[in-house]
DNA sequence: ATTTAATTTTACAAATTGTAAAGTTAAATC
DNA sequence: GATTTAACTTTACAATTTGTAAAATTAAAT
């Protein structure tokens, strides 16, 4: 005789300590995916690993992340939105804005400089897959609207309001504010703190300040 | 009865036009990989499909150029040692350390312009993939000894003669005739050719000349 | 004790790279 | 023109990797 199989009436559930779990889970895929991205680049990196080094199966890796790239997403989210970026607030509300262009070289000097390897990695992953290349767009255009706020103030304070040049000045900032600027830098250099230190001067030169 | 298997003996054997057939279909793979590789980037790029397009079967690809990886490196190889590059002797042997520099900058903003996309993807692979990535070294290196060139030449022709001023402006304009800045700059300038306009001037302005 | 859902186990399909052998073809040699 | 040579194709197969799906297990919540 069969069992009878008992529909399940609906009970309320609150996910409580499951949901911890699951987050520590997640976060320990998060950090084994960039210690391996790091050493040994992403087409090294399998989920069958990946799931090994975290400590659970590679279908829990799908459940939580969906995919490959999913994992990588989720990583660049989390390293974007966390360490280091925070300060950017603090930066764009000083009122002088030589002062914020300090602050905003520092900050990404700094934030490059702790992520480097991670952002080369995933910066060449967007450089080779045109669909995971949209991602890194929106943290560009903060970056830039940054760049483009800090140079108005500027222009504005100092009366020489040609459109055309500050449009200009933007472009160069965004670009020597870059990742890929910072790390052919520190690597000509020889250390991304040279580079940090460097940086600076640098664009205060090319903006011609 | 068997036949029997008559024993080669070797006879002299020149490949002539059957070698000439074969560069060609070299050429066609290596044209279709650049096509498809800047269309769809590294991950949609399949042997199967290269062999498709280039009227070959996927076997031939690997007679031809061993993997995928070595079809790349061919085609890394292709471009940068010929279309281009051969200008840089000429800039080289120019006298005056300020009109080399000129020609160093407009060379590479050239090169870099007519090979953007095509870059960008091999830059990507390089940064995903360590391997791949030492094949970009050498290339590096060769555009690092002009660039130092070019620097020290200046700086003896001037009289100020600091090493350590002179390394750290070696490390500038190595890092701006990069094409990861140059691409950066592009990007943030809207177009290649604006950026190869900006270039100079903001060069010059960085090194403080 | 029962319900719930995260996780594991197990199995399978599809794509891709890489290898190997036999057969085909056309150029080079005699 | 017949034979030799080697590039190329055809065909087949193994290994890896990603992705999907279902049942079984487990531990937390009720």
């Amino acid at each position: 005789m069969k069992k009878a199989k008992v529909l399940p009436c609906k009970r309320p559930y609150s996910l409580g300590k499951r949901l911890e779990l699951s987050d520590k889970k997640k976060a320990r895929i998060l950090a084994a995916a960039r210690l391996l991205l790091e050493k040994d680049g992403f087409l090294a990196l399998t989920l069958e690993i990946l799931a090994g080094e975290s400590g659970v199966t590679r279908q829990t890796v799908h459940n939580l992340f969906g995919s490959k790239t999913g994992v990588l997403e989720a990583l660049f989210d989390q390293i974007a939105f966390s360490s280091g970026m925070e300060q950017m607030r603090n930066v764009m509300q000083q009122p002088d804005p030589d002062t914020m262009l300090d602050g905003f070289i520092g900050v990404f000097s700094a934030f490059w400089t702790k992520n480097r390897l991670l952002f080369r990695r995933i910066h060449g992953i967007a450089a080779i897959d045109p669909e995971f290349g949209s991602v890194l767009l929106a943290r560009n255009q903060r970056r830039l609207s940054a760049a483009t706020r800090i140079l108005s103030v500027r222009s504005s304070k100092t009366g020489e309001n040609f459109a055309e040049q500050t449009a200009q000045r933007v472009a160069v900032l965004h670009a020597l504010s870059s990742f890929e600027f910072f790390d052919a830098l520190a690597e000509s250099c020889g250390s991304a703190d040279q580079a940090a230190r460097l940086l600076p001067g640098l664009v205060k030169k090319a903006l011609g300040m």
